[in-house]
DNA sequence: CTGAAAGCGCTAACAT
DNA sequence: ATGTTAGCGCTTTCAG
């Protein structure tokens, strides 16, 4: 043995055949004696080999890598996705090679160049709050890299997405809230760059208007996602004249934030003030009320990104870049009123 | 151009050089004019050349790729260690291979398999719940892997271990327990294999003992991780003719679930029982009432990984394995009774 | 300061 | 059914 780690030489000098009989008995290619085979699979297995995946990725130019980006993973939005992806890539003998962009573009560009380095097969990927600049991405696709989108992308962006119908969501998230009785009904939204905010917004205006209530700018917050915001918004929601009796909330850890806020001002929930969010992190159920939320099937957009990005990945670089688009469900929990 | 993305080839063949001028040009190696460095460079930017890390990598035996193995990342603990190991390690040049176990042996054994196979430089890892054999592991730091343990591992291993002060920690928050009035005091234990879960069953007994309390085994619940075991061993605590007056939680989404269970039982906290529990997640500040709890440094156990990993690494095949002990904080909140 | 050439471990024609 | 050989893209002696 040459290093520490076995190769298909040492197999092959110790069974005194070629490496490359070796290498076919290791992976059950047709023409091969099952004697050689067995006796290559016996040896592989006493010297502990494990095929050397760089080097096969150098020869084959596929890494079996898929990259994934994402804003954090702190919340459990994201890797609830990451499970969906890791249940297909596996299953289809990829590996996942996952970092995170904290949000910021800068790092979200030095994690692109760093996947291309490494030569991942495909890209699945959530934009960070901050980017609005897209020529790293246009780089990796003109590299013939698929890249699939989730959850933030941007409409100048071509390649597969992976979404939830935001519009119908908030529509009736907000449609709900009317029909509870509300008709003072706040949104803290989202990144204003991100199309998800846009839609978000389009529901919320829409059911407004579906109800005849008139449409309050000042109502209307965008919260980019940074945190403290969303407490600030919610104080100056509160602090104005006429407080609002609901607040529609574009996503989980800024509709805690609201929460908190709230309960400091001792607002009652659902009482004063209705509660509802764009949601799937288990902390809406036990957080005191629980949550109201438009609930997403996270685990599903990740096998579904994961099975549009190897498809693509697979049928070479002439693929068709795809739209999949999940629907939502509305849970109603404690903090918001009931119907009747 | 051959393929899709440039290659030095291409640089060379552009400006009639050869690779290995290239080469150098590309990492500023010494002897190289600094005309033809400026060239080169220039060339590279205009192909928006990506080094190809698969061939550098087999070219040296080094992918400075970092493997991390951990049970799981819905709860926040393990992404906020990552979060640490991605601080240090990307400072250091190296990129990060995540995966989970999702708790299983199985799993694990097929992870570790992947990280051998692509030939990871080091590996971070925190044991499953259900791994009781070490072939696997052994296997990995037989070839020369140096392998740093957090959070979970097993004293049959060797290797180097970043741990927060278990015991310590137990200590305290019983003691703490106790020097609120407790006198009956349940611990939800953590799976029996695992060190972690001894030393803090130790630090109870131990802090039970220091005050003339006696023990009753029938107060000590193993949960294992496992969901719905903690709700129901509380349930069960909760069926005692004498109840428990405080319970001490071995981690965070334990101490969610024993919370719910009381919650449901109408069970008033912390006047009829205290909670407390090992714990760094988020959640315990907002859930309500806010639990009190042994606070770990989660990010801090994340650098101190990597950077032990990465000495290892460096430092070549003769590494000494060490183990550093971080300090846990006691943080009280509302779960539990005040001094006076 | 630059070039030629070997080789990292593996796969896949192409021979035999 | 097996062996020979070239080459994936890069780094690194060794020569010049």
């Amino acid at each position: 043995m040459r290093g520490k780690q076995a190769t298909i030489w040492d197999i092959a000098v110790k069974l005194n055949i070629s490496i490359s009989t070796v290498s076919r008995a290791l992976r059950n290619a047709a023409d091969i004696n099952p004697e050689t085979k067995k006796a290559v699979l016996k040896l592989a297995s006493e010297l502990d080999y494990q095929p050397n995946a760089i080097a096969s990725s150098l020869r084959n130019s596929k890494t079996n890598i898929i990259g994934i980006i994402v804003p954090e993973f702190i919340h459990a939005y994201f890797p609830k996705v990451i499970l969906g992806v890791q249940d297909v890539a596996n299953q289809s003998g990829y590996k996942l090679m996952i970092s995170q962009s904290g949000e910021s573009l800068e790092i979200e560009k030095a994690n692109i160049h760093a996947m291309v380095s490494s030569r991942v097969d495909g890209l699945i990927m959530a934009l960070s709050r901050e980017t609005d600049t897209y020529d790293h991405i246009l780089s990796v696709q003109k590299r013939g890299i698929p890249v699939v989108f989730f959850n933030r992308f941007a409409d100048e962006l071509t390649g597969s997405k992976v979404l939830v119908d935001d519009y119908k969501g908030a529509f009736e998230a907000v449609d709900y809230l009317i029909r509870t009785g509300c008709r003072r009904i706040a949104h803290l939204a989202g990144p204003e760059k991100l199309t998800m905010s846009g839609n978000r917004i389009k529901g919320y205006l829409d059911a407004l208007k579906a109800h005849n209530i008139p449409v309050l700018e000042e109502l209307i917050i965008p919260c980019d996602f940074m945190e403290g915001k969303a407490r600030q918004a919610t104080q100056h929601l509160l602090n104005m004249k006429e407080r609002p009796d609901a607040i529609f909330v574009v996503n989980d850890p800024t509709a805690i934030e609201a929460l908190i806020c709230l309960k400091e001002n001792n607002v009652r929930i659902p009482d004063e003030i209705s509660l509802i969010c764009f949601s799937n992190a288990p902390h809406s159920t036990f957080v005191d009320p629980p949550l109201s939320a438009i609930v997403q099937p996270l685990f599903k957009i990740g096998q579904t990104a994961a099975r549009l990005l190897i498809g693509q990945v697979e049928q070479g670089k002439n693929f068709i870049p795809s739209t999949e688009k999940l629907e939502t469900e509305l849970v109603i929990r404690k903090s918001t009123r009931p119907l009747f």
